[in-house]
RNA sequence: GCGGAUGUAGCUCAGUUGGUUAGAGCGUCUGUUUGUGGCACAGAAGGCCGUGGGUUCAAGCCCCAUCAUUCGCCCCA
């Protein structure tokens, strides 16, 4: 039995050129939620077992979480997801926290199951959460982040759409407008997720074994499919309008639009999944056809810091999943050369003073310079293949003849070009290349 | 958990109706003399043909199982 150099099924190993990408990434993610006052926090990745537990959503805890027994014999989790962490966090300081806060974290997740393109056993999310604010100021400003973030990686708006829901104006249709009970209503609604998956004539089979015959009977399924038809809040019934749910997230929807956000439109079928939403719910999709899928989702849960029994805090917040963001700067072409930290490459060449080369060399990291070291005693042409092929685009050649008159060649090996100067000047032309 | 596809060199893949020493391109290494690369030329290393069993005179090829990868379903942070 030989050892397998493949990573766990499911996880993926971050070779250089991989990190360099994600390193990308999270830094573009950290900068734009920076920029809205969010600080970032961080936790461990281990849990109680409980706390999971605590909270309404069966299936990740049943089958889709990482758990085990520690040697104490208590029950252990991997997180699958931040927030009961985040909230956890926040009702353990509740009485001495500045709110509104404003927290971010890039967190390792894992979850138990069969991996596919853009979901994957381990994976990280961006977290970005505000607590303390009941008004809709909350939804605008955490939709306004999630816009930022797309927008600094470059996207343009017609890549990716916002789409909007309430959790309580879908009660208020489901329970009081079309009367269905809580069992059908749970049924209505897991179907109404999936309705962009499923043929129309699926669709409306499923819908109709949903529903008591009784019911079906008296035409509600077609009453569910001319509610669903909705485009836009203003095409539902002039009752359901009416309800007060209806009308905030028509005032969301109209500030997204005065805040110059116009890709942000009502859309009935965005439920999502956890139980714990409370209020708006929201996803952004890639519109481009072979990424056709959900981005990043969030909403308001009021209820998650209440659980920890300390008064209830209001909460909006979003995730977003590295995996499926970077399909989408992929397929979009919108990532930048990725270039190495290390600023030169430095061939020592056969018959050069070693300690007064590594004098120089000290000297140039003194001033901040990243300079990766050739082998000694190399010939000059497989110092241009190690560096070119390591991406370093600099080459500095310390022979003795330059080690005699202090006047070092520095070689881009994009353009061929050679230059010699002094130590401090080579450093200086470096410093600029890279904040260029 | 369910279904489809695919496993041959480090990578991408060829391998005829089963037939004797297993192929290409790219990459890697060495050299074309010792301080100027990317090209070219010459050469080399590198394979239990995913694994186990079966059929056959003979299996990379056919059959079964198994493992892995991958796409989708379920579910979705």
């Amino acid at each position: 039995m030989t050892l397998s150099t493949q990573p766990y099924k499911g996880a993926r190993d971050f070779y250089p050129e991989d990190k360099r990408l994600q390193k990308y990434l999270f830094a573009s993610l950290r900068k734009s939620v920076e920029k809205y006052g969010y600080e970032e926090y961080d936790a461990p990745i281990l849990e109680s077992l409980d706390l999971y537990l605590a909270k309404t959503g069966e299936e990740i805890v049943n089958e889709q979480t990482y758990t085990f027994t520690d040697r104490g014999g208590r029950q252990v989790a991997i997180r699958p997801e931040m927030t009961p962490t985040v909230s956890r966090m926040v009702a353990a300081r509740r009485q001495e926290l500045a709110y509104p806060l404003r927290w971010y974290s890039i967190p390792n997740l894992w979850r138990y199951e069969r991996p596919q393109r853009g979901r994957l056993r381990e994976h990280w999310q961006l977290n970005v959460d505000i607590f303390g604010i009941e008004s809709e100021q909350a939804e605008l400003e955490i939709i306004s982040v999630a816009n930022q973030v797309f927008k600094d990686l470059g996207a343009k708006p017609d890549m990716y759409q916002i789409k909007l829901n309430s959790r309580q104006l879908m009660d208020a249709i489901f329970t009081d407008y079309l009367g269905l009970d809580d069992a059908e209503a749970h049924s209505v609604a897991k179907l109404v997720d999936r309705m962009h998956k499923l043929e129309h004539a699926a669709f409306v089979a499923q819908l109709d074994a949903a529903i008591s015959p009784s019911k079906r009977e008296s035409g509600l399924t077609e009453k569910i499919l001319a509610i669903l038809a909705a485009k836009k809040l203003t095409d539902l019934p002039q009752e359901v309008q009416q309800h007060a749910s209806s009308r905030l997230l028509q005032t969301v929807l109209d500030d997204l639009v005065a805040a110059g956000i116009g890709n942000a439109v009502f859309d009935i079928s965005v439920m999502r999944g956890f139980d714990y939403y409370t209020g708006i719910v929201f996803e952004i999709f890639d519109t481009h056809p072979d990424n056709n899928r959900s981005m990043m989702g969030g909403g308001r849960y009021d209820g998650l810091v209440g659980l920890f029994g300390v008064e209830p805090v209001p909460t909006v917040g979003f995730g977003l999943g590295d995996a499926t963001l970077a399909n989408f700067v992929e397929l979009h072409h919108l990532l930048p050369k990725l270039p190495t930290e290390t600023a030169a490459y430095v061939a020592v060449l056969d018959g050069a003073d070693v300690p007064t080369a590594s004098k120089i060399i000290r000297e140039f990291r003194d001033e901040g310079v990243n300079l990766a070291v050739g082998r000694y005693g190399r010939k000059l042409q497989e110092h241009f293949k190690a560096a070119e092929k390591k991406g370093i685009e600099q080459l500095i050649i310390l022979g003795q003849k330059e080690l005699d008159d202090n006047q070092l060649v520095l070689k881009n090996l994009a353009t061929g070009q050679e230059e010699r100067h002094g130590m401090t000047r080579i450093a200086s032309l470096l410093q600029d290349h890279r904040r260029a």
